[in-house]
DNA sequence: CGTATGACGTGCA
DNA sequence: GTGCACGCCATAC
């Protein structure tokens, strides 16, 4: 794989419990500002339960996509104590 | 090396 | 608020 996909990880893997980042935000971090798209992808690709990919969310506050389903996401997000307000999700 | 792909972002109708 | 067209970028082929 890429540098690039290793940082993302390694960035998603460090978000604490209850907390969000948009694929954006991953992006700049991870060093590439406006691969969002790409974050995407590899959290898509991505196996690993050691990685929350389901904290990964949309810039605009909804869930994005998940493996498993958005559903599945926001079950998960609202399970960690993750605030949403008409199936938005409110960053604080 | 060119093309296709998609868990995105933004602007605009 | 909703939908859509475009641009973007790392990856896979």
């Amino acid at each position: 794989m890429g540098l690039f996909s290793e940082r993302v990880r390694r960035i998603v893997k460090d978000i604490p419990r209850g907390e969000t980042m948009s694929y954006a935000q991953v992006a700049a971090l991870a060093g590439s500002p406006g691969a969002a798209r790409a974050v995407g992808n590899i959290m898509k690709s991505n196996r690993d339960p050691e990685i929350p990919c389901h904290r990964v969310i949309r810039s605009d506050g909804t869930p994005g996509g998940y493996n498993q389903g958005s559903t599945e996401k926001v079950r998960k997000l609202k399970e960690e104590g993750v605030i949403l307000s008409q199936a938005k999700i409110i960053r604080r």
